[in-house]
DNA sequence: GTGAACTGATGACAATTGTCATACGCGATT
DNA sequence: AATCGCGTATGACAATTGTCATCAGTTCAC
């Protein structure tokens, strides 16, 4: 009889579909146990204020109120004895550099198949770090050229605002700004403010 | 002992971890048996084109080469005898008007629970319409104040194509062009064509 | 067959956007 | 002290975009 303790593991996925079936999924492993299930980033780190850390949180990126990433920031910041492990789509790389630094232990693909989950996330329980080798490959030759001014522009003119409320939100002159956004859009080749985001958005950058 | 023949299902959804998770749950309930999984519409119309329709079809809607709602147009088109269920996103109800005009059965929202999942496909194996009443009702007040040309002038507008190239893909004239767009700005209350994309695709109207 | 509704087109104009050359202040470098 | 790089700003100009009034041709209901 084996009766080594098992792995815990907390899951954050808003589609709550996605979740409980990523739950069923892992729960079937016997080395594997669910304790709790949440659909964003803010109900995780409520979870994590009140019970013991998880040997292992399994986040999407991309959620309401707060996404894996800023849930990822909390626990470096909080010093928590817990390893993150982000599930993210293809088309978006240039998640991966903010997650790295931000010391998550593993990065799947959604694309990636449920064997390749469970045994990524057996390998990070065991300690070692998994990256889908797509990803890390997309990741280093994304190489982001965009100011973080650039960026910041560039995200509130792909939110609908104009030259003059980009300016007003940044500080900044209209001038600067549509320099800015000129520079963004040469940068990114593209043909105007909303090609550029909408660029800038398909590769993660903003 | 119980000999009812189980519901067959193939399952379409593009993230290969969601597919598998879900079909992993489904295959737990002892009625229903998953006959096929596939990445996209396209791999289910081929997989139609060579073997017997399944009783139901579970798919995603967003997906690469052949969306799901296009796949259901592919079914009511041939007639094939397969009910289609799908499964969409809170935000975007715009499909779901598009998708009743094609036959569809079942109308599942991601963010429900897989409880809710289960119990639809029961009912519409056993020939009712399900559709979630967050969806209903989000559907009956979506009037998409837009007209086909003012549809695609936008969409090929958010693509990043400026006027000129709008007006040669339609074959109309730039002032033309500008004409719609301009009253697509004005009926969604946005401040430019980028805005006005945003806002339509948001709704599912693009 | 008249008139309303609809589609597409024009032209004119204003506002916004994109581009570029240039300049200013401020640390850091030398 | 002179120089460089960087972030920011300015002004000028061209291109693009947004708005509006108006018009011609079609279709459709009455």
């Amino acid at each position: 009889m084996n009766s080594k303790a098992p792995t815990t593991i907390l899951i954050v996925e808003d589609q709550s579909l996605v979740r409980d079936a990523i739950a069923m999924l892992l729960s079937l492993e016997d080395d594997l146990t669910i304790v709790e299930k949440c659909s964003n980033g803010k109900e995780a780190i409520d979870y994590l204020n009140d019970n013991p850390a998880p040997h292992i949180i399994l986040s999407d990126i991309e959620m309401p109120l707060v996404s894996g990433l800023d849930l990822a920031a909390h626990i470096a910041k909080q010093n928590l004895n817990t390893k993150v492990v982000l599930m993210t789509t293809f088309s978006k790389p240039g998640y991966i550099k903010r997650a790295l630094s931000l010391g998550v232990k593993g990065f799947i693909l959604k694309e990636s198949d449920s064997d390749y989950l469970i045994d990524a996330i057996h390998k990070v329980s065991a300690g070692e770090k998994v990256i889908s080798t797509e990803l890390a490959i997309m990741a280093l030759d994304d190489n982001n050229p965009l100011s973080q001014k650039e960026m910041s522009a560039l995200k509130l003119a792909s939110e609908g605002l104009k030259t003059q409320g980009i300016a007003q939100s940044l500080f900044l002159s209209e001038g600067t700004v549509r320099n800015y956004l000129s520079e963004a859009i040469s940068k990114l080749d593209a043909t105007n403010r909303a090609d550029a985001a909408r660029i800038a958005k398909q590769k993660g950058w903003l």
